[in-house]
DNA sequence: GTACGGCTGATTGCATCCAATCTCAAGCCT
DNA sequence: AGGCTTGAGATTGGATGCAATCAGCCGTAC
């Protein structure tokens, strides 16, 4: 039984966008920890899940293993990429050089309202304490509404995938932070938009690359939170 | 008759690489030129080139969307991608600040003797004339042979595949290089080769970084090689 | 003369099916 | 007793078949 009743959500229209929905899915399992790193992906799991056969199902593993996410094994299986410390300061390095890029795309295109929302997302920010879920998700919200204004396609696509890939191991780190990190990060934030209410991109592009800098420092200090192995 | 003969290459081992062997081969014709931009892709002729059904190939072609060779349609078809000139200008502003990071990575890791053939290849460089299908050859092998100590996995990735995605359009406009741009490109991959016999990272990546933005402001101006629409 | 609707061939999207390969544990040999 | 072999079950890789969709053409109506 791997078909879905099509009384469930009509007729199975073949809207061709079946393994984008699975690979969707997936990916936000494994961004929101539903999927840790390391655990296996089933074809015919995913297939009963999404209603669906095993060939899109197969079509969306393969995308996602391009896209870094899943690990495949010929004749094995797949399974979520696990990441050493090295592999995740290579991709802070070149999220360290490519979101000031990003962000000189889409700073001179934000409107003062836009700024303004940012604005307050770095205020509730600063509100959030030691709570490391609303932290994650706001930081994420402002990073991503300040890249909104930029007119880039390869670029944009790139810098939420390199989200994507650490994400797994962002919820670990950020919770070890001291109470004095967290409040440079939210003071940098507040950097941030000052520079781009000045229409300072320069300013902005510095900050933020510092911003990334100075986290990828923090991450070589807890190196527990990766595999060992693979090194 | 979409199935090899198993008496070609043996009894269709299912070694689980079909789809590679199949993405590689569309790649291979996107970069040397066999399939331009804007050409379309049929599946069942890839099916029957290879000598394989098209599961394997629905596979290599969701590899080559996420690359950005193809362009996919849903209930409708596949493209070799097409790039706007800002698009091109976006993979380039890219490179820039990725490629010297990749040769900070290869730099200090590089042996004399590698150096050494880093040397010659840029003397056979400047040897090539107008002729520009050599030196297309040769750029991107001196290129790659100075990242070739790299150890790192996601970055040497996606510089390979930004190098892919400009592929269909460098031809073009190297040919339109004047003697002066050529004779600047050459000693840029001098002063590369310098700085790299001095073990001058900083230096190897100011220059390399310079080459690229050089490159990107004379693409600027031959915007006729680019497709008009979408822009 | 032009616009609209239906038909046909080509092509894609997906489900199903079979064979090859792996995993893992039980049994055999040394 | 321990290592190697072997079989069954689980899982993946790939082929085939069919329905949905699309492009182009023709005929008809106005």
């Amino acid at each position: 039984m791997t078909t879905a009743p099509p009384t469930l959500d009509g007729p199975r229209s073949r809207d061709g966008d079946a393994h984008a929905r699975i690979a969707d899915g997936i990916r936000r399992g494994i961004i929101d920890g539903t999927r840790p790193p390391g655990s296996r992906i089933l074809q015919e799991d995913l297939a009963a899940r999404y209603g669906a056969s095993r060939v899109p199902v197969r079509e969306a593993i393969r995308q996602l293993e391009y896209e870094g996410l899943l690990t495949v094994v010929p004749n094995a299986g797949a399974w979520v990429s696990t990441m050493t410390l090295a592999e995740c300061e290579e991709i802070y390095r070149m999220r360290e050089r490519l979101e000031p890029l990003l962000l000189s795309y889409s700073a001179p295109r934000l409107t003062d309202d836009e700024i303004g929302a940012l604005a307050e997302l770095a205020d509730r920010i600063s509100d959030t304490g030691d709570d490391t879920d609303a932290f994650l998700d706001l930081d994420a919200a402002f990073h991503h509404a300040s890249y909104a204004a930029a007119e880039t396609t390869h670029l944009t696509d790139l810098v939420v995938r390199l989200w994507n890939l650490t994400a797994p191991y962002r919820r670990s780190y950020v919770s070890s932070w001291t109470p004095d990190a967290r409040r440079i990060a939210h003071e940098e934030h507040h950097l941030i938009v000052a520079a781009l209410r000045d229409r300072d991109t320069e300013e902005a592009e510095r900050v933020l690359g510092g911003h990334i800098r100075r986290t990828r420092r923090q991450l070589a200090r807890t190196p527990e939170i990766f595999s060992l192995s693979a090194g």
